[in-house]
Formats: C-alpha cells, sequence, structure tokens
DNA sequence: CAACCAATAGAACGAGCGTTCTAAAACTCC
DNA sequence: GGAGTTTTAGAACGCTCGTTCTATTGGTTG
C-alpha cells in the first residue's frame, strides 16, 4: 500500500462525507469544489493516488463511479430463534430475513449469522429474553472463546465460555458471579462462536 | 402515499441491491437492462411513481441522482466512557468518534449517543465491561425505561428500569435475580434513556 | 363502445462528466 | 543549484445519461 497525503486523507474524508449525505459518490468536479482546488485534472490524480492505495475503487467511464471499498455496511443471514425451550436447536434452518450490521459492531467475515434470543434461560451469560446474538458458523472452539453448545445429555442449547480442562470441559458463565459447568467433551456439541450481543431496549 | 405497483416495488428492490453492491446508485440505462424492460422512459415512468410515493428521492440532471431515504445506516456520537469508578460522570463531553449503527438495530432518532462501559459494575443491568450503550438524552424517564442515572448520596452512575412509586423511586436491575433500589426522587439524576446495548466477544 | 388511466415504445437533444494531453510550478534530495 | 518527483493548470474530446416529446397498446369502468 502506497503513501497518502494529507491532501488525499482529507479527500477521501470529503469523499465519505458526501455519500453519507446524498446517497451517492460525488463527480469530479463537485470534488474540486469542495475541496476548493483549480482544476479537475488535480481530483483525478489524487483519486488515482487513493486508487493505488487500495483507498477507493473506480469504475472508468462511469458517472459518480467511485466505490468505497471500506464502507460501513453488511447484511447477515437472520436465520431464527435460539432458547431453552426449544429442544436440539441446530438451527441450519433456511435464512428469513437479514440483519444490517456495521464494521463498528462487527468485523465483517465469513459464516456469520443472528439468532434471536427467545426466553431467559441464557441469563447467566448476560443474554437476555429479546437479545440478539451475532454468531460465526463453527464446530471447534478456542479456549475462552463464547459459544452456542448443546449438553447432549440435558438436551439444551446454552452459551457460555469455554475452557478445555484435563478431562472435561469447563462451561463459564459471563457473570462471574455464577459458577461453570463441567461435562465430558463428548458430551458437548458445538454450534458456533458468539461475536456480539446486541439488545434493543423497548 | 400513492399506490405502488408490483413491477415498482421490484424496481426499489433492484435499486437497493445496486446500491449495496456497487456503492453507488445505477443509471436509468442499467435499471433497464436490469429489469428486462424496453426503453429507459419506462424506467422515468415507474421512478416517477416511486418518487411520489415517497420511495425514493431524485436530484434532477444528476447522473445516479438517486436517493434511498430508508437508507439503512446513520452514525451516533461516540461521546465516552461510563463506569463505577468514575464518579458524577455527566457525559456532556466532546465528541471523540462516531459509531455507524444501522436501523435494523436502532431506529434513527434525536439525542442520540453512545457510551463505552468501563467495569462490571452494571452487571446486574446485564451490562458487563466493554459493552458499548447507545442512549438518547432526557431528563426524565417513563416507567419502565431502562435509564442511566446518578444516585447523588453515592456519587455513583448505574443502568436500571425506573419506576415511579408513592413517595419514592424504584430502581430494577434487568436480571431478575436482584433486587430492586428504592431511593428519593430527588436523589436521583437522569442523564438518559438506553435504547440498546451492544456487546462485542473478544 | 367511449372515456380514462396505466403501461409501453422510440428517438433525439443537450448538459453532465470522466478522460487525456501538455505544460509549468513547487518541493525534495543530494 | 540541478535533477527528479510531486502537485498544479487549463482545455478539449467524446461518451454518458437524465430529460422530454410524441405515439401506441392494454386494461378498467360506467
Amino acid at each position: 500500500m502506497k503513501h497518502i497525503s494529507p491532501k488525499q486523507q482529507a479527500m477521501l474524508a470529503f469523499i465519505e462525507e458526501f455519500v453519507t449525505e446524498h446517497g451517492y459518490p460525488p463527480t469530479y468536479e463537485e470534488i474540486r469544489v469542495g475541496m476548493k482546488l483549480s482544476t479537475k485534472s488535480l481530483v483525478d490524480y489524487h483519486l488515482t493516488a487513493l486508487e493505488e492505495a487500495g483507498k477507493i475503487q473506480r469504475d472508468p467511464a462511469t458517472p459518480r463511479g467511485l466505490r468505497l471499498p471500506n464502507a460501513n455496511t453488511y447484511s447477515v443471514p437472520f436465520i431464527g430463534v435460539i432458547g431453552a425451550s426449544l429442544p436440539t436447536t441446530t438451527f441450519t434452518d433456511v435464512a428469513a430475513e437479514a440483519l444490517t450490521l456495521t464494521r463498528d459492531i462487527v468485523p465483517e467475515q465469513d459464516g456469520l449469522f443472528a439468532l434471536k434470543v427467545r426466553g431467559t434461560s441464557m441469563i447467566d451469560a448476560m443474554v437476555n429474553d429479546g437479545d440478539v446474538v451475532v454468531m460465526k458458523r463453527q464446530s471447534i472452539a478456542k479456549d475462552g472463546d463464547m459459544v452456542a453448545a448443546r449438553l447432549i445429555d440435558r438436551d439444551e442449547m446454552t452459551l457460555k465460555y469455554f475452557y478445555r480442562e484435563p478431562g472435561r470441559v469447563r462451561l463459564q458463565p459471563a457473570n462471574p458471579r455464577l459458577g461453570p459447568i463441567y461435562t465430558h467433551p463428548a458430551n458437548i456439541e458445538i454450534q458456533g462462536r458468539v461475536v456480539a450481543v446486541i439488545r434493543q431496549v423497548h
């Protein structure tokens, strides 16, 4: 990635602001006026630098054909509901809707999906009724991951921090006041790793 | 708001999809190809209907001059940190950064701001260290609101559900296992109402 | 069937806009 | 101070694209 001058940084900021304000990118002329430059070729010059630095993309010969690769929004499938009363919820169901997220909240990555929490069974994990959990689909976990795991003998789904210990697995609630659950590694089926929890109050 | 035909609904969906894919709105010609129409004037015809219905806005004579008023993203100021160890945090400070949200998470409204939670003092409210709370600035609360309130005698900030009772105020933790706090109405200073909590796990 | 509105067709005008070329000024580095 | 890089200037070409005008078809209603 190449060097970026302060003026080019300012131009990038101007474009971002313009996009959020207008809903579409500026033309070269609009950038020229906004940046108080004297010529469109100057705009092209700096945009070329920004493009080579990977900060923007341009579609040739298309008006307002600017793209901000770091655009802040993307969508994940809203797969369904997770809750204690639902036995054996292996949520591989079809996607119904989509949840739009921003990179401020969750960095974009493969295998993300969202679930709505029904019931207060996961309150130990500081996840309440009505919360939305954003998860990354994976069947193995590292120590310290917060995972959605199914306890096979109890046939219930739970959100806990995952720790491997000699001969057993420790599932630690997020709330430090509450004690852990210990179980056999074979008694656990990991559905995914929690990457974010979103709670809408009222 | 006027009537919208199925074809116009489809055109709106096409535009939304185009914008999320390209980062800028389509031209009339691109809509024509994408919708398999025969003429640009047909595009104009339907866009006029969509504009009159308030579904889109158009800037005259500007290429790709389409605006989606229901665009999904907006920003709120990131004001700072809230935590128990900080006495009298009346967070009227300057905004440092911004947090980009989507309407899926919080409907846009005036007076929103975001705070980072430092420490575990609000764990009773199911808000943990590192969480981000999105708040609406207001000094009075309705029964059932989750508010950020300062207990003047203890000089501490807390997140609780707010209930007015005869002669006193009840502050109820979100975790139903924990009991409420009762205090004088004069002992409370409401800073704002919590509208969302966002937790990034790792 | 007449009247009316929604939808479809086609073409052409003209301003909008990215692109390119040439040239000069300003700045940096030995 | 000279060579090389970065930044600034200006203008012209030509495709892009919104707009407008006119005309036709289909569907609905009384």
